[in-house]
DNA sequence: ATAGTATATGAGTATAATTGCATATACTCA
DNA sequence: TGAGTATATGCAATTATACTCATATACTAT
């Protein structure tokens, strides 16, 4: 179910259902997506809410992009991740995971509200 | 997130959203969820559809209904397995995956072709 | 009772996923 | 150029998952 093309070096790997699904099925990441909702995100904010390690951090992000869940866009030192909002047209499920079920987790929201504090005083980044 | 009531020796847990997908994010337990999607099935059908051993069905389909993604009733001696649609009210997405997203796979087509054949030609129960 | 069938489960193995530490790479700014 | 920051990645340890074989349990029918 996964095409891969080969033009030169580069190699693209269509995420299919089961790759999404196993992507999505981590605490973790749940909660990466839940701080994307608002928009995008470098890995030291995300890092900051999480509590969690920066390398274990950079890789869920990727494991969110490798399953095309995320896009990522490096400005200056900085690498943003947002939702790529292509793959819910694809696979509608994923918008309704995390408009409609993260609002119903008590971490998500504290998440949340831990990111506004971070932002409000001084991020890593900007 | 998990609800954990005892009653007596009842030990009633509620599946979260966590649990779900990773029940959910499994090549087996999506091409089950596929072949429940017209009722029941006992777990021999299954398993020939598959091709899978039979220890391995049993441990998947356990897996689905801990994640209350499936109910199972035990007639004579067979085990029929049925999609929960009490979940699906839920957790809305799990429709959806099941309903438009199992359609577009090749591999679930062919599995219902299967089932056909196996049901019209003599099953193992029943 | 006994043989046969359906399903579940314990034990062991193989593979995959998660994590942390150390380090490499890429970028900025003085 | 050199120091500092942000991110990615190789390696190793730990844990979780999937699978198989053998066996136990539950039920049916003779």
């Amino acid at each position: 179910m996964s095409i891969i093309a080969y033009t030169h070096i580069l190699v693209v790997i269509s995420a299919d259902l089961v790759h999404i699904l196993k992507a999505l099925a981590d605490d973790n990441r749940l909660r990466i997506l839940n701080l994307l909702r608002d928009g995008e995100l470098c890995v030291c904010d995300i890092e900051a809410v999480l509590c969690i390690k920066q390398s274990n951090t950079s890789r869920h992000l990727n494991r969110l992009k490798v399953a095309e869940i995320i896009v990522s866009e490096k400005k200056s030192q900085w690498v943003y991740y947002r939702l790529n909002h292509e793959t819910f047209v694809k696979f509608p499920f994923i918008s309704i995971i995390i408009n409609d079920e993260m609002g119903k987790i008590n971490v998500c929201k504290k998440d949340l509200e831990l990111l506004e504090k971070i932002k409000a005083s001084g991020r890593c980044c900007d």
